[in-house]
DNA sequence: TAAATTAAGTCAACAATGCTGACATATATT
DNA sequence: AATATATGTCAGCATTGTTGACTTAATTTA
């Protein structure tokens, strides 16, 4: 009782758990696996020297080729400044063309190179292999389950932007009006 | 057919799609849910100049109290430096405290203060109520399978750590017995 | 008991990827 | 002709990850 127990005198002993009535468990789940679902093209991709920040627009640029700077900062919703970064080296380095918009000739329209294309694809698909074995395990509805959940984590306004870019909604200028909030 | 048109040689004009057999689906909603899932703590924590490693560990250490530092470092997989940087700063503004290890003088046991349960609790609840907020929406058996899913998404060697934390396990030590491959 | 190992802390340095604000250039729009 | 927009670029900063080396204290082993 001396004051050699009095330590840390607010130390708090027992865990945080679902008692406090939170699921625990799914914001760990989402940390844990989404690490490892980010591994893979990590390594894949250190011995180009290329981050994960070149993976996203590599990939984006695959799945809407042709997308201008403008629509792209949109999707990945980061600064021009961290896209061009990676840009200027995905383009030096021959993943990614440019060409003069056909409307608007300020507009760069980004497209895939043959090499940008394998690269792209070989990456998804190790990522896709990660999925799929992970459903291999799990009752067939799981996948459908698991994409709705997902998606409904995703704040509204971006949903549109998940959704173009699986039916091929040509709307992405229209999605989201852009009132020029982000892309300084 | 003069040069002007073969502008880019290359040029890939075809989006990458499902048809290529790859759940391009799933890997953009990991990405954009993840986005959106930490974006409300980063919010909460600018206010204090903490970041996203700084959530981490109050989480964490909030989670398993009496945690030592290797075990920490285990948990999070990033390196002793990364740790340390933001550790010192958590226990200087008094969200997390030390003691020595009971049986072995030489670890370090980390415990959250009272302020720092409330910061983790502020926190946790707002990521639960993203996620209560999806379920809501869509068939109880959603929350299952979401689970389950992301748990097959974790790698093998990262499951019993995972586990750990909501059964509550004392293991954490035999978990892995730590080859000391990490911690440098 | 002496030697080796372990847990933790620290230092210096570096890399990736976010951010800001400012400014230039070409092109469109009003 | 004036203004606005799309892109590119410069300089600089913050966070968070990395490495490798070294210290101190405590434990374990030979």
């Amino acid at each position: 009782m001396t004051r050699k127990e009095v330590d840390s005198p607010d130390a708090i002993t027992f865990p945080m758990s679902e008692e406090d009535g939170i699921s625990f468990e799914l914001i760990e789940l989402l940390f844990f696996a989404y690490r490892d679902f980010v591994a893979d093209p990590d390594t894949m991709l250190a011995s180009l020297s290329y981050g994960r920040a070149h993976h996203r627009v590599l990939h984006f640029v695959n799945r809407r080729p042709g997308i201008t700077v403008a629509n792209l900062l949109d999707i990945l919703a980061i600064t021009k400044q961290s896209l061009a970064r990676v840009l200027k080296q995905l383009i030096e380095d021959g993943f990614i063309t440019q060409q003069q918009g056909d409307s608007d000739r300020r507009q760069r329209m980004l497209y895939p190179t043959v090499k940008g294309r394998e690269l792209a694809l070989e990456i998804s698909k190790c990522q896709a292999r990660r999925i799929e074995e992970a459903l291999q395990t799990l009752p067939p509805e799981t996948k459908q389950a698991s994409k709705a959940f997902l998606y409904a984590m995703i704040e509204p306004q971006g949903r549109p932007i998940v959704r173009s870019l699986n039916h091929g909604l040509e709307a992405l200028n229209v999605i989201e009006p852009a009132p020029s909030s982000r892309r300084k």
